[in-house]
DNA sequence: TTTCGATGGTTACAAATGAAACCAGTTTGG
DNA sequence: CCAAACTGGTTTCATTTGTAACCATCGAAA
């Protein structure tokens, strides 16, 4: 092991990145195929659907994406009918979102696909295996504070 | 456990991305504050840093990056005269990629903080935790084949 | 009350990305 | 020998993204 090399291959950011980015982009396939959506688009449709109202700025806390992502996801999603704004009573910069009836049904859609793609995946697993992923997911999350 | 909601918060899929996304990102401080490097760069360069001489196509499969973004990187470190290309002799297509004595240099000098970096996050972890992680990593890459 | 700093959200602009078309050059099969 | 079919690598174009500026509104302090 030589001190003044770095071997990629090993490298916990980059198999991180790379197992990250495969998965998802896997996973986008449901979505994009299906209804031609975006990962942000996506995130935010999941958001709603699990919440049920949110605004815009808890949006991007829940999904972990930037303001500037989640305006143009909700811009989108509500060009096609799938959410509403409804204006705050006491302070006018807020917007309460939830989805519409189109959209309560998309999500209901997506929902049964998202939880078959994770089961395939961790069934790849062992029993063992799942219990690590999980772990060491979680444990790295509180690393870093990202939850 | 409502059947038909997704929590967001505990969709391994999203997590994978949330957590590889934050770790990209605090590391890509370091190359971006650096030496002005994007992740393709980084990766180009570190691709060639450890192996000393890589075609385009192999950097491409060695670092997971579409053959686009390889040829850009590329591109960009050859600008900065931290690469060279070399015609093969057999094949007129193919070009031999070696880092110039300045892109050595620059090599050489993100090691160490690349190792740091990844020395500290995996600091905040138990022993068993950095089993957990690495393993379960390890477990899912082979799941995907993507290794 | 007026003013000033924070906050919710949008937008403009530049840079990064993905997909597909493309250009050599190489191999294969007739 | 020649016409596909293929491969290494580049480029073009449309889309996505990040950043920062921006607009409107709000809250606090003078």
């Amino acid at each position: 092991m030589e001190p003044d090399i770095l071997e990629l291959e090993s490298f916990l950011p980059y198999r991180l990145y790379r197992l990250a980015d495969t998965v998802s982009r896997e996973f986008s396939r449901i979505y994009k195929e299906r209804h031609g959506l975006t990962r942000p688009e996506w995130r935010t449709l999941s958001g709603l659907g699990e919440r049920g109202t949110m605004t815009a700025t808890e949006l991007g806390e829940q999904s972990a994406m930037h303001k500037a992502k989640v305006s143009r996801a909700v811009a989108e999603l509500e060009r096609r009918r799938w959410l509403t704004r409804t204006a705050d009573e006491n302070d006018r910069r807020v917007e309460h979102l939830a989805l519409t009836r189109a959209g309560l049904a998309a999500y209901r859609e997506m929902v049964p696909l998202a939880k078959a793609f994770e089961g395939e995946l961790l069934a790849r697993l062992s029993v063992e295996e799942r219990v690590a992923i999980v772990n060491g997911v979680a444990a790295l999350e509180r690393a870093l504070s990202c939850s």
